[in-house]
This record gives structure tokens, sequence and C-alpha cells, in this order.
DNA sequence: ATCATTATTATGTACGTACATATTTACACG
DNA sequence: CGTGTAAATATGTACGTACATAATAATGAT
């Protein structure tokens, strides 16, 4: 039924900007139940395909933008999936009491009451990744009692801190010196980086994070 | 329901590696009908939250890798809606009727009878993303016709090709001297990059992009 | 014991019906 | 002529039932 949907798209037998027929005309046409072609065009709608509103019906969507959905893994597992040993270091710890300010790009968020920590993750003892890491106290507490020289702030956080939103931005940047000598690579090079926020359903800010990848880093993704 | 089932993961009342109750105990528990759970229970594993196998029951997804969807506009749309001007530039267009090899990462694509584009995309007069394309002109012959003097391969493809599967690789490198003369920036400067494959439903590689964005881009994802 | 065959079990998909809800269109009223 | 209210319409969600399918467990023959 999804299929019979998709061919006729693929076939700009229903083209792009089109708007199909209701779900009942269409559900007599293929001789199925509306309930069927409600769940084919639903999922369809999902995947960025169509676009429906009530009362409005359903089309197809103008500029189709690719829709990718990628998974951000605990750094541990994605490492070890590769079949390389991976190990963890804390570089730093700070608790600071005072209000910060964290850039990140162009906006700058408010915490107070933060833990920073930075800590080296490798891979087969070369540099993987490198986390600078900002974990809001007052939101997660439970955080100050954590011991962050065995695990990493990315796999406890994740492992204890329920879904929420975020906002993942990706860049190149510069090594700066210290990076370099900790990433093992030269100053200047070029380096891949993701920042990432993360709020709770309240949408409380928990906790900033940048991840600075070993030089010769691509991230992939499946479309 | 599904939030009463959302609910229950977040209290940790059914935690990380759990296994799920079988659909028919749930509802007669919610006092809902098993096609209601079983609606909740598969919109919640698409999201990744769930993990689901035929016999084997439902269970909550040991690490919950969060999953990000995110799009891939056309270049055009997505200066266009940040309000800015946007300029396309075709800077040369070469047919390839030999074999090529395209070295993409660590693996070689192999195409046959290529057209190789390059072209600059701006907003606001300012140098945004270097796009170098190999299209297989014999997948898709109608490209041979096209005028991409006019049209970009980016908007092109997307409008005439249905969607397809793919992969897509983001890293950062540096700057060479003739991509930094055409985006403005010094040579050595760290730049964004994307790689990106794209094969038909018949799994027949259509085009291979490198997209290469101006000093200091971020590429924005929402979680 | 080993392997092929047959039950069992939980999810996957479809049906048909009913009612809810958002949105637009039509109509009546001032 | 505008305005508020009611009808019409297409999707959204839920119900209960039926059968398909994949994976596992139990069974029986060799």
């Amino acid at each position: 039924m999804q299929n019979a949907v998709l061919k006729r798209i693929h076939a700009r037998h229903w083209a792009p900007g089109t708007l199909l027929p209701n779900e009942a005309d269409i559900a007599l046409e293929f001789g199925c139940a509306r309930s069927t072609v409600n769940r084919a065009l639903q999922s369809l709608a999902d995947k960025g395909l169509l676009e429906r509103r009530r009362r409005g019906g359903t089309r197809v969507v103008e500029h189709p933008e690719r829709v990718a959905t990628f998974k951000i893994p605990i750094i541990r597992l994605q490492i070890e999936r590769s079949g390389c040993d991976y190990h963890y270091q804390l570089l730093s710890q700070n608790h600071l009491t005072q209000k910060q300010k964290i850039a990140r790009g162009q906006g700058v968020q408010q915490m107070g009451d933060t833990l920073h920590i930075r800590a080296l993750h490798s891979s087969d003892g070369n540099p993987y990744v490198l986390e600078d890491r900002w974990i809001d106290t007052r939101i997660v507490p439970a955080a100050k009692e954590a011991d962050f020289s065995a695990i990493s702030p990315n796999q406890w956080l994740v492992e204890q801190i329920p879904f929420s939103g975020g906002d993942l931005k990706l860049s190149a940047i510069k090594a700066k010196a210290a990076d370099a000598k900790v990433l093992k690579c030269q100053a200047g090079d070029p380096l891949f980086r993701t920042e990432r926020t993360t709020w709770n359903t309240e949408r409380e800010l928990i906790t900033v994070v940048n991840l600075t990848y070993f030089h010769g880093y691509k991230m992939q993704v499946e479309l």
C-alpha cells in the first residue's frame, strides 16, 4: 500500500505540489480501508514526502528536502564498535560557582553553578576526541557526586538523564596550540568540531559540550 | 497513550534494557485496544526509544543514541530563507567519457560517462559554498541537456530525480589555494566540507558531490 | 544426541466503524 | 457589507477483530 503510493509519486503520477484525492477516495480506488491509506500517508508524511493538513488535504511536498536521520552515539560505543580499544582520560574538573557565560557561536548561554570538565577519548591509544563540557549542577545535582575519572560525562549523562531537546552545530576550526598538543596534531590543522546544547523537558539548560575530533576525522551519516 | 508510555520510560518505571509486557497486556492495563498500543509503541520505536522484535517483544533501548533528523535543503532555499540574496555562478563544466575513479575518503567510487561541474553559490554577494559535482549521465541522461548556467545541479537534481539512498560524510579540510581564491579566504583556513553520494532505488550511483563552505560556516541541526 | 517438524508467541498489517478536531465554506443576521 | 455562527469536509485517533509473519520453544523421528 505504502509502496503503491510511493510508486505514483516517483512516476510523477502525483507530481510535487499536487493535491492528492482524499483518503476515502484513495481507499476506494485501491480497494482497501481508509485506515490503511491513513497509515501509509502518515508514514510518508513523517518521512517528509507528503504534507498533510486537516480539511486542507494531502499534497506532495514541492521541494523534497532530503531528511537524514543520524545517530549520536556514546563515544565509547562508537570506538568499540569499530573494533578498537577504548580509553578515557579525565584532564581537568572545576566547579564554578559564579554565573558563567559560555560563548557558543553567535549565541551566549547563561548557566549558574556549573561543573566544567575536559576529557580525552582515545582509540587504540590514539587521541580520538576532546570533550569540553559544562554541566549545570542545579539541574543535575547528582553530577557533583559522579566520579568522572572512571566514567565519561558523555556516557554518564546519556544514561542518567532522560532524553530531551537540543541543538547541534557542526563546524571546522583551526587547532589551537593547547588542543593540538592533546590531540597530537599540528597547531593550525583543521579540526572537526561539534557544539551541542541539551535541555530537559522543562527546557532548562542541562549541559553544553564541545567535541573536537582528531585531525582527519569524518563524521558519517546514513541517508 | 503514547505520552503515558513515554512517562513510564522517563520515570524509569520501564528502565533502559527492560522488556515491556506484551501489547495485549499493556492494552488491558491501560484499558485500551491493542491496535492503539501497537501504534504508540511503533511510533516510539521509530524515534529510536524502543526496540521491537517479533516474538521477542519490546524493550527500552539500552543506550538511547540520540537520533537527530536533519534536513538537507536546496542551497538556494537555505540562503533565501535567511533573508539574503542568492546568487549562483557556474565555474566549469566538463563531460568526461572515460571511466572515472573518484576518490572519496577511504572508498573509491566508479563512474563512467560523467559530467563534472564546479559552481559557486553566494549569499548577498559573499561566497557561500563551492559545489563540486559528478553526475553519471548514463543513469541521468537528461543532465546532458540541462543548462547548468541557469540552474544549479543541486536544485536540478533534487527536482528531477526521485529520492533515493545515500551516504554523507562531514569533515574539516584545509583550504587549498584554488578553493581559497574562490571562497575568498586564506589558503590553509579550516573549511567545513560535506561529501555526499546518492544512488537511486536500483542502487545505481547517480551523483557524487563535495560541498565546501565558506570559512566560519556552521551547520545547524535540530535535535 | 541431532536434526527436521510442528506448536506457540508476540509483533506486523489490514479491515471496517465511530467519533474528535481543525479549517474552510456557506449562510443568516445585524 | 461585514460579522458571527453553523454546516461541510478531510484528516486524526481510537476501537475491536482477523489473519500474516518471524522467532523461539517443544516435539518427535532417525
